[in-house]
DNA sequence: TATTGTTATACTCTATAACTATA
DNA sequence: TATAGTTATAGAGTATAACAATA
């Protein structure tokens, strides 16, 4: 339990840390978005997965996601196969031509990482990517119960 | 100096937290969006200025700033007075009805906060603050350097 | 009838460039 | 001529709701 400076500082950190993120966002190359960097690192990351699985480790609506699949797809970065299993769904995993513009991105945003963060500590960048990874459970954990004046209507896939 | 895995991690994780900044702004009052908020909260918490200081703050353009201030303007959340010291500037500060939103700002982020972390200690929120601040002020220090391609053109004003 | 995914629409946020007014 | 701020325009991201196909 934490002092109500500290719950208004972390709100304006978390408002401000935007301006990292559209800086990173910055080094990827044309014709790749932040939101398909997304895409391709978690297929990279957790292999071959169904919309709506990738819809939850994204954390946004399936219809939002939908269209950034459908963006890396159209570029051949990645393939959707109907699921054998279940037709309504569809497979994604990375094509050869996605393995090798992640290995790309992984590469663009080590470098510059290294650079912006050269008088970081290994563990403090260790650090800070624990307590991002708490919070986000920390937050995860309750989405649920977000809006939930209608207990029959359907709830959000996460 | 990190290792390459904890850079592509901390990319995801700035990535992810997307999730957690969307989440704290569907708390906002209606008419209220998270950018009018992040205005008033840096007028609350550093006072009258102007403003290309509020865009440098907000790490933001000031074409973006000055479209979020209109927002609060035309709400009557805040008051923009020209500088008599340059009749080209304009100073800006909280209404009294701009400090009640914000006090009421402070109490939702503060409920929202301390019931998402609630088994958090005070140390690992003030840890996450302090790292994010570094954080930001890693960037920060760099971002001039952004896209320097023609050194006689103005550079943006942060 | 319920569920998976897509599409249509609308809203928020941001950047670039052109513009106005003052210095 | 240069600077502070505004406005116009475009692009990226997200959510809700309506829809199609399958279970």
């Amino acid at each position: 339990m934490a002092a109500q400076g500290q719950y208004e500082e972390l709100a304006r950190q978390l408002s401000a840390v935007g301006a990292v993120k559209r800086e990173m966002g910055r080094i990827l190359p044309p014709d790749c978005p932040p939101a398909s960097a997304g895409v391709l690192t978690l297929l990279g990351r957790y292999g071959e997965m169904r919309m709506s699985k990738l819809a939850e480790l994204l954390a946004i609506d399936m219809s939002v996601t939908s269209r950034h699949v459908t963006h890396a797809a159209e570029r051949g970065w990645i393939d959707r196969q109907p699921d054998p299993q279940d037709r309504r769904s569809r497979l994604l995993r990375l094509t050869p031509a996605g393995r090798e513009l992640l290995d790309e991105l992984s590469e663009r945003y080590t470098q510059a990482l290294a650079r912006y963060l050269e008088d970081w500590s290994d563990a403090d960048v260790s650090l800070l990517n624990e307590l991002l990874g708490r919070l986000r459970s920390s937050f995860g954990d309750c989405r649920p119960r977000a809006h939930q004046h209608d207990t029959l209507t359907r709830t959000p896939a996460v």
